[in-house]
RNA sequence: GGUGGGAUACCCAAGUGGCCAACGGGGGCAGACUGUAAAUCUGCUGGCUUUUGCCUUCGGAGGUUCGAAUCCUCCUCCCACCA
């Protein structure tokens, strides 16, 4: 039992600090019944999640099927700071109601994934604001400076002489705290957190609150370009609010490559099952994309339900196999005659009539399943289906 | 505080009076090939009632000039070395 469960907890984590004393929290859970606490922190600006915070959140939910709950931190308070990146600045502290009203919308989106009745929402300006200046100095007092400089991006900022706030050696000590506050046996994170994570261990044994939390760090999930981790910002992200289809498109898109990686840290399918699979592809027995379909099926029935997963798969086969209309399509009335690069900027389906003009010269524009040679075309009255590229469809009537 | 260097399109980066809507690379979009995969090859990559045309853009504001990303003045920000 124990070990079933360690394994699944080991699954595609980058590391794992003082994996004994998980170990021993498992056993107490699995023969005395005895909850533990996991912690993990997020930001508290408006939550957009996407399928890379979910490795995280997938990781909480394994705790909370063994006994662990978790301890959801919302740093309203730390977020005034700004996890020093390199080229964070400080932020401002969001007002009460904001901050409020963030939780609520993360609520919506991760109990898709954690178990709610497992699972303490806490907002760390409820401790940190009483901590008080004298507090704060106090837990100042606990680490030095040249050991605050061996973090990776202090080090090397540092040596590139490059400014680095004060305030910035605050900001691992707070989370620390948080630790020592919370009790935290075991805190989980991101690779890149791992010295604000060791903090928490560090700060633990100066304030002797028992044991020292056990630590473990997730990979950042590579976007859909399968090079940079995924983000909001580059664009390469799944959302867990997207719609069934745009969900299952984009998972569609991803690289053979990349689909194993995504195999790993998002299905809930066993490791075992998993390399039978890999093998059959390797091995020609199975079409990567057949597996490539499991993978989306399996994600987009988990954050919209099974029918939704099967009717988003049939629409993109629809469109995309059998080269028919997507369902949906949206219409359009316009009056004529127009331009067709008005019209497809009317539609939505381009940015601007250069746009239009260019990808009309490079032949992605078609008219009811005829490319577009004309780029001086004019619609008549009549009922056109519109479509620039794969993907993007529109229905439009010229009256 | 002193001295020097820099700011160019999504990013990096050329360009030092007209040939510049601005070289090149990355990224992105599209086409071919496919499985809307990867790899590869090709085209495009400021906007405009419609393009061998017009308008806007080279940190900001002025100025010189027939003409400026390029020259001058002031301002803002960044970097390096020194203190």
């Amino acid at each position: 039992m124990v070990r079933e469960a360690l394994e699944e907890i080991r699954r595609g984590s980058v590391e794992i600090i003082d994996e004994e004393r998980i170990e021993e929290l498992l056993r107490a859970y699995f023969e005395e019944g005895r909850e533990y606490r996991v912690k993990a922190g997020f930001d508290p600006t408006a939550p957009d999640l996407h399928l890379g915070h979910t490795v995280l959140l997938q990781k909480l939910a394994t705790f909370q099927k063994y006994g662990g709950i978790v301890q959801f931190i919302i740093g309203d308070f730390t977020a005034m700071i700004g996890d020093p990146t390199g080229k964070s600045e400080t932020r401002k502290k969001l007002d009460r109601e904001t901050v409020l009203q963030n939780a609520k919308s993360y609520g919506e989106q991760v109990f898709k994934v954690l178990d709610p009745e497992r699972t303490e929402v806490l907002f760390n300006s409820q401790w940190l604001e009483a901590l008080g200046a004298s507090g704060l100095l106090e837990l100042t007092t606990l680490f030095s400076v040249a050991r605050m400089l061996e973090r990776d991006d202090f080090e090397k900022r540092f040596k590139a002489q490059q400014p680095i706030a004060i305030s910035e050696f605050i900001y691992p000590l707070l989370q620390g705290y948080d630790s020592v506050h919370l009790r935290s046996d075991i805190e989980i994170g991101g690779r890149d957190q791992k010295f604000n994570l060791l903090m928490g261990r560090h700060l633990q044994r100066s304030f002797g609150v028992g044991k020292e939390q056990a630590i473990l760090m997730m990979p950042l999930l590579e976007g859909l370009d399968g090079v940079q981790k995924m983000s909001k910002s580059l664009g390469n992200y799944i959302g867990v609010t997207e719609p069934p289809e745009t969900m299952y498109a984009k998972l569609l898109s991803i690289s053979d490559q990349l689909m194993w990686r995504y195999y790993e840290l998002l299905s809930s399918r066993s490791l075992e099952e998993i390399g039978q699979m890999r093998r059959e592809v390797e091995e020609g027995r199975l079409h990567p994309k057949r597996a490539k379909e499991l993978l989306a099926l399996e994600i987009v029935e988990r954050y919209h339900g099974r029918e939704e997963a099967l009717r988003a798969k049939e629409e993109f086969d629809r469109v995309h196999k059998e080269r028919k209309l997507p369902s949906d399509l949206r219409e359009f009335s316009l009056e004529g005659p127009i331009w067709i690069a008005k019209a497809l900027v009317a539609t939505g389906l381009e940015p601007s009539t250069s746009q239009a003009r260019r990808d009309i010269q490079g032949g992605a524009v078609r008219i009811d399943g005829e490319k577009v040679t004309d780029r001086d075309l004019h619609l008549e009255r009549g009922e056109y289906i519109l479509q620039v590229g794969k993907r993007k469809f529109a229905k439009l009537k010229v009256e």
